[in-house]
DNA sequence: AATGAGCGA
């Protein structure tokens, strides 16, 4: 861009008559700002020029450095492609210059079925006891224990234990302790699958599992591009996993470093634990300990 | 440095 000196210069402004916004006007006078990488390491530096308050030409350099970008991002394959001879449209570009570029614009990403979404408003908009129902208050009713108004399924005292078909439903009998056997509950004519029914080939008494969540590992200092995919991966040659989890960030996506493995069987928890703690990954020291159990 | 989500007869 050519700027026209000459013209300028024509206004003939004195430095003592400038205030604020004149100063602004002056910028002409100033080399352009430059802008160098980022290199491979990540860091870019910005050099620019100002008047200062007392109108000296003053140089300004700042580098900065992309969060991570070397460490964690960066395999050591990408930095090698950076050096690849450029071709097509960008062979003749300046060193510095690039086709593509990071985009500033802020994207922000909405959960599908985010609270306070409008497909949630309608049923009770304007309306209070619309919120009620036709019936009034639901009636919590246990499918596992088969109590009333007390929990649901999930929250079962006994939930942990064997699956409710097989001990409440298919043989209520065998229900124990203070909840007692569900009265009224279905006891004849309800289907039950072949993998639920219990007799000969079946998992009885001790040989019962416990449900996992007890198994549940807590996986601490995972790199912020670490996915539950990614944590699958590692943990599964350990064991059967039954979930993977990696906490983020409701407003920005962004994943918040830590995560949860839960495994069927606690022994293959505690051998990912031994082995992956203090493991190497993504260069990042992964911390992997027994996760204390989740608050209702 | 750090302990997870959502659903419902």
């Amino acid at each position: 861009m050519a700027v026209d000196v000459a013209s300028h210069a024509q206004n003939k402004l004195r430095w003592g008559e400038l205030d604020e916004d004149d100063a602004e006007d002056l910028d002409f006078l100033l080399p352009p700002r430059q802008v160098e990488g980022p290199d491979e390491h990540g860091v870019k530096r910005v050099t620019e020029f100002k008047f200062d308050d007392a109108g000296n030409k003053v140089k300004i350099v700042t580098t900065s450095r992309t969060r991570k970008l070397a460490k964690a991002r960066l395999s050591k394959r990408a930095i090698e492609r950076r050096q690849w001879k450029k071709f097509g449209d960008a062979a003749h570009e300046d060193a510095g210059s690039r086709l593509t570029m990071v985009s500033t614009e802020e994207i922000l990403l909405e959960k599908p079925r985010a609270p306070g979404s409008k497909a949630e408003e309608p049923k009770t908009a304007g309306d209070p006891l619309a919120a009620l129902g036709k019936g009034g208050a639901v009636l919590m009713v246990c499918r596992t224990c088969g109590k009333k108004g007390d929990h649901w399924t999930s929250k079962c005292p006994y939930k942990d234990l064997a699956s409710s078909t097989e001990s409440f439903i298919d043989r209520p009998s065998a229900a124990e302790g203070p909840a007692g056997p569900a009265q009224d509950g279905p006891t004849k004519g309800t289907y039950v699958p072949p993998s639920m029914r219990g007799g000969a080939g079946g998992k009885t008494g001790t040989e019962m599992r416990r449900r996992n969540e007890e198994n549940s590992v807590r996986v601490t200092n995972l790199s912020e591009d670490t996915r539950e995919p990614d944590l699958l991966e590692l943990f599964r040659t350990f064991g059967s996993v039954s979930r993977v989890y990696v906490a983020v960030d409701q407003k920005t996506g962004m994943s918040r470093g830590f995560g949860f493995v839960n495994f069927v069987n606690k022994e293959d928890a505690e051998r990912a634990i031994n082995k992956l703690n203090g493991y190497g990954y993504d260069n990042l020291i992964l911390r992997v300990e027994w996760a204390t159990p989740r608050a209702n």
